[in-house]
DNA sequence: TATGAATGAGGGTTCATTCAT
DNA sequence: TATGAATGAACCCTCATTCAT
């Protein structure tokens, strides 16, 4: 039963944060208000500053959590056999979710543009996130043995940054779905 | 007079049209405040509701002028001979502005980004800016006897959009050096 | 008339000034709250914000004012003939207060308290304030001829603080009078 | 084995009074948190509250072990033969204090000051505390003989009242050490 | 007794918008 | 038209106090 409470204390801190970086997602960094987490959590306002000492702490702790949930990705990813069929299942999660993308962006593409315009350093933790994603999809196409991996990696990354942005510009989840076909062959290509 | 009177009234509009969506890219949406842009405009900020009754107001204001920024940046591009040309030539502006996107990232897809969060109908301002760069780019490929002209497209300005958000997040403008040739090599073996 | 309007312009920012060290002095300096000034001052809280971006600097210029008071007092000591007669001048407006002091005690001295306990620098203003009084009262005992006229204006100020902090916290007026009397024969004593 | 609780109970009940003293002489009343005391006494925050029902009744105890601490200095002074020799050791006491007073204020002195803004009665408190070292100056005045002995306490007192805030004002100990001369002097000269 | 966690009232500050002239 | 000033809603954050175990 101790541990019962004691998932639930912990329980609380993760609860925050995953509901932080669910909420930032929606509805944007800076339209976002303490409230509007702890709603999402269901926690009390004033309780969060039990958990975190500022909003931006609560803001990081969404980034880590988010971090902590593409590296859970890539551990699947990486029971695929070939580095192709690990970057063509990548290509299909984001697929799969461009509902979620034309209704509010890519996680990690929107925090990173709003973030940017902060003084604090947050870009610079989800940059190290969207360094990490970026170096393991390079790290595929070196077991392509591709030559250009670095430049390879640039490329689908930004590809699918760019795409997503469109998808949510113009709300239409199509554009994600051609353009992953797009890559797909793309990457068939390079074998 | 009245001549005097209206390109003075027009003056200061456009004056703070133009500074509105320079700080807008600088700063953000959300982190610029009136009185910030009617301080680049050198305009007191009591005087900025003469020209527009609210916020939401100034910055569609300011997107058109982002619009007809863009127009008169295509007019010039459609003096070029070829299809092929002319987007080698999009390509170069944006190869050339790289450093500003490193700093700030791309105006467009940072104000896209960032007025997708919000309840206002601006989403649709920039959307419709950006649909227009769009559309143009897929006569390109149209007049390259491309069927796929639009799907080329999509890629084409997804590809700026997500390596303008890759070099603004990595602050790195040798990133979008690096893609821009990829994609002026993939523009010429389309052709 | 717009010279009625500029003096009310003005003297808004100083009607704060002037409320805020009456309040101060009465409240201190932690319990008072911006709208408790707000309200002294007969002005809105937001508007407050106006005249002066922090409670800090509404501080400062509280300080100020307490400051430029205290020389238009010495302004007056100084039409006396003898610094005798001035010293005892100023103790006898110390006496005439003892009322006020029993009840908030000197106003530079539980402002001086106060403000050491803060990490911003306004101990430095309320004490440079202080200085300003201690080095005229070393003035007039030099023009006493005394060598050791620092030290006794030091023991002079330190006996006034000293017995406006037991006054008032023995809320005990009659204990100023009898003390200034003391120091008033001391005062002949030097002659 | 009760009386291992009772002085575990009673151990912690005073360690929390000592903090207390310690940290509101530093701090100021109005600057320490709960936490801060619970901190510098190292006891959890939640528990505190098993020993004082509100921060009020912290306070007060803090007060009374500055008042027992005070009464056994005065003890100390008894074994000195004469009242002269006695005050003027209490006089060395508060000059060897200097650099503390220099940088804390005397915490008698601050508390007093700052406890008389607030509402609840805690300034009647820290006034009995001063009182009883008031009397206790005066007793030593009537053994040297003074019918004026009231009125010398009150100014001795207030000398070192006075000059501690000075002291501290400024953050000079010298303040103190040439201040606590004079007074020396001065009492030798009463004899 | 002991303690981590919870709660909510209140304070300082910002800013879009409005007012008065 | 032009402009300094006014307004108030909303936000982040602190902290004494209470709760649950």
């Amino acid at each position: 039963m101790s541990q019962v409470t004691d998932s639930t204390r912990t329980g609380k801190r993760e609860r925050l944060a995953g509901a932080a970086m669910r909420v930032l997602h929606e509805q944007g960094v800076e339209k976002t208000t303490l409230a509007d987490i702890a709603r999402a959590a269901d926690v009390p306002v004033g309780n969060v500053y039990y958990y975190f000492k500022t909003k931006d702490q609560l803001i990081e702790a969404a980034i880590d959590a988010h971090g902590r949930q593409l590296e859970s990705m890539i551990s699947t990813l990486e029971q695929l056999p070939t580095p192709q069929e690990r970057l063509k299942s990548l290509l299909h999660g984001w697929i799969e979710q461009r509902d979620l993308t034309a209704r509010y962006g890519c996680p990690t593409g929107t925090l990173a543009s709003e973030l940017d315009k902060r003084d604090d350093g947050l870009d610079r933790a989800i940059a190290k996130v969207m360094g990490e994603l970026l170096d393991w999809v390079e790290r595929q196409f070196q077991a392509m043995g591709r030559d250009d991996a670095r430049e390879l990696a640039v490329a689908l990354f930004a590809a699918y940054q760019g795409i997503s942005l469109l998808t949510n510009t113009f709300r239409d989840p199509g554009l994600m779905a051609v353009e992953g076909r797009r890559l797909e062959r793309w990457i068939d290509s390079l074998a």
